[in-house]
DNA sequence: TCTAAAATATGATGATTATAATATATTACG
DNA sequence: CGTAATATATTATAATCATCATATTTTAGA
């Protein structure tokens, strides 16, 4: 056996981070296979013994950027000592900073679109995971899972907009309005 | 002057027409200048002596379906003769149907996660046209521009992550709560 | 140190793309 | 009815892409 034990299993590794931030800063159709192995220190020849096709990348891509996602959402969570620690997380999440940092924040709005395009096989990984995200935040939030449905829809969408104006001070209202909505959605849901 | 007096202008619009559709279905990376043509029964060669390159035609179609989308709910508002009119934009927006109807559906959540990427120009005039849908809602709710962010902010993430699950009850779960949580979000904010 | 299997690189293929240059078709007007 | 301006089509160009075939490099074990 040539090459240290688990060395091909690092580098698919690899594949796989590269496309994550790839995909999330360019969109799957912005990126090509040769950047992705560019990105991981290697060039395109060796792509399909890593993988069948494009599209299978893509798929556990979703799956490990969702996953890093939850951690992230995790790590916020638990360094919050005083604040409901959902609010920590609808903070960090409806952030500039997770506005401004595409390639290193949630997959979610950067990717859903493109997703409802793709194979089946993309979109039952999203679906799995998507389904662990809203169990996440239903849990942190103590509410019932279709409130965190909403929560997280929220969020997206709030994202989403803000990612897309040019207006800097739009972008920021409509970040802060949708922090204040958040929280106001779970207090009004306790309520009933 | 051969060719009938605004004859241009009227294909030009064919052509705007044809890059919504696609541009909604397929996303701008997803279409090609000769499959927006051969929508509007042309061939590629002529593109250019309407439009200086596609990133130009892509800025005017959002300007164009975003006005659609907003006379589209309207008709839906105006419809509405015992309800409040919001509630009926906001059914008409989260239903089935709109969610599955990518194509003459509102441009916001099937382009902005593309917009974000996209140049100055195109932000810019998604930026302005957001700023109107933002209005539109405002008014017809009631409630101060903050409040038709969020709901716009809700109804957009809700229709983009119910499209992107391949599990149809998942996927209609979202919409109902999203329908649930956006009357509530009116209400709320009216007792403030 | 040598070797063979495994991993990676190089090169090739055929398709598609945005855009430009050139050719052809259309038609209002003289 | 002819013509010249205008609109559209055809063809060309150069780039990029996913994927495949083949060559080269790497290194564990003999």
């Amino acid at each position: 056996m040539p090459y240290p034990e688990g060395h091909k299993l690092k580098v698919r590794g690899r594949i796989i981070e590269s496309a994550a931030k790839a995909i999330r800063a360019s969109g799957v159709q912005g990126i090509s296979v040769p950047f992705i192995m560019k990105g991981a220190g290697l060039t395109h020849g060796g792509f399909y013994s890593h993988f069948d096709n494009k599209e299978q990348l893509v798929a556990e891509t979703c799956r490990f950027a969702i996953s890093e996602t939850i951690a992230l959402l995790q790590k916020a969570a638990d360094q919050e000592k005083e604040a409901p620690k959902i609010h920590a997380v609808i903070h960090f999440y409806l952030s500039p900073q997770h506005r401004d940092q595409i390639d290193v924040g949630c997959i979610l709005p950067a990717l859903s679109a493109e997703v409802s395009r793709m194979s089946e096989e993309v979109r039952q990984v999203f679906t799995e995971e998507l389904q662990r995200m809203i169990d996440f935040i239903s849990d942190l939030a103590e509410v019932d899972p279709m409130t965190g449905q909403a929560l997280l829809s929220l969020m997206v969408g709030t994202i989403v907009l803000a990612r897309s104006v040019s207006d800097a001070e739009l972008s920021d209202s409509l970040l802060s309005t949708g922090r204040q909505h958040a929280k106001d959605l779970i207090k009004t849901s306790a309520q009933s």
